[in-house]
DNA sequence: TGGTCACCTTGATCGAGATCAAATTTGGAC
DNA sequence: GTCCAAATTTGATCTCGATCAAGGTGACCA
């Protein structure tokens, strides 16, 4: 499964809550300055949608605490997540009119937010942060790419191993036995947020994660807190390359 | 389905039988008249494969005629195709080390290519193509997103109706009837390249497909080319919104 | 301390698409 | 033309995940 290799170069801005990978005004460029001026907080509960389709785009951000998620709904009520937004991620598309996702907030979310023109005139004129974007964005991309695979080709079981890597990897909270031995974290995703993320529905999630949990693969406390007590045996469920993907 | 804002915005080169989106150096500003010296073009049979995910990135470009297809393989051999690379679609990855997904051509494909290294140079250098590459990946993005609610939530016949009509509204030989009307195309896929791309195997692409033939939704000439009556029809079969997306 | 509501689990059954197995078509090569 | 291998179509059957339908669980509150 993919893996950001942006993750080790967050910088943690100090007082500036948020470690943004492209924008921060603190760490950044000189020009990035200009930034701070028209930077503000803004919460949002869980459930709560922040950017509906098809809107006209107002700021772009990153979100500093809690997990949002990019769906697409059909007119039949047919969901599909297409993208999961987690601390020091970009949300918003400098360029564009309207929004093309929705973007809801899977738990509490708090968002840095500029406002679109200004942080756009930005962009023409830094290099450094075009191109620093320009690297966000093919990781993006990247990732969404595994995740077609992930949509295409993999059974349930699999798809339900991958996100439990990918969560507790990504997970800021655990950074600790990473490889493999015991991991343990919270899940930001309901039963049904899962299945929308994964193609699948929700009583084949709760069967699946059941499954894990019953062949000892997964330990659960309560409903949302899992333990993975040997990090390498998920992976071996997930369908991927075991080995770092190069064939020697 | 996403439709790209990018085609509109097409140059073509003239001599340069290339219509890059961002790299052209005979339209765009006059730094990339360095560009000139070390562009090369290269022909790949159908079938070929252009790059293997892993590789040490050799080059960039972009794709002058032909279809190329950026593929994943699972060990056990189940394959998904990740992105569809179209004449003036761009190739390859500034900023990275190793390419992640394998490039094949589809049809014999040529591409123009130019060495990483100084296009990486170029990149830092100048602002407006790094802005509009980051635009051209923001479009690549939205149409992965577009393409995982394909993938995780449409049937078997609305992911066949969707391609028929991504590549009718794509194929350059037609621009004439889009919206409407009467149109027809060459299919640059074999039935199993496109149950490669649509995450089905190749005896469902044939049924479906031989579905829409016998509903008079699409007509066949021979296997590969296609003639859609009314393309607002087949629009019907795709699960997509049939109005822009506006709810007015 | 019991009620309620949202969330989750489990069971029974169904069906779309996968799989296995032949035909059939076709586009060249000669 | 005619032959052949590859691509495609079609048929029969099976299976995984969807769907329909109850129950269970726990957090919060009166």
């Amino acid at each position: 499964m993919y893996q950001s290799p942006m993750k080790s170069e967050l910088v943690d801005c100090g007082d500036c809550p948020i470690r943004h990978k492209a924008v921060c005004s603190r760490c950044g460029p000189p020009e990035l300055a200009i930034l701070e001026n028209m930077k503000s907080y803004k919460t949002y509960e869980a459930g709560q949608t922040i950017v509906w389709a098809g809107d006209q785009t107002q700021f772009v951000g990153s979100v500093v605490t809690g997990v949002a998620a990019l769906t697409q709904t059909m007119e039949d009520g047919r969901r599909q997540m297409v993208g999961l937004l987690l601390p020091s991620d970009f949300v918003g598309r400098p360029g564009r009119e309207l929004a093309p996702f929705d973007v809801v907030a899977a738990t509490e979310v708090t968002l840095c937010r500029f406002r679109k023109a200004p942080f756009e005139k930005l962009l023409a004129e830094t290099p450094s942060v075009a191109s620093r974007l320009l690297e966000m964005t093919l990781d993006e991309l990247d990732a969404a790419r595994e995740w077609m695979l992930l949509l295409g080709r993999k059974t349930a079981r699999e798809k339900i191993a991958s996100l439990l890597a990918i969560i507790a990897g990504r997970d800021s909270s655990l950074r600790l036995a990473s490889a493999s031995g015991r991991v343990q974290f919270e899940l930001p995703l309901s039963r049904e947020a899962m299945a929308d993320y994964l193609g699948l529905t929700l009583e084949t999630v709760s069967r699946q994660v059941s499954a894990l949990k019953r062949e000892n693969i997964i330990e659960l406390q309560g409903k949302r807190r899992i333990t993975i007590p040997d990090f390498a045996v998920l992976m071996n469920e997930t369908g991927d390359d075991t080995d770092g993907g190069m064939l020697t």
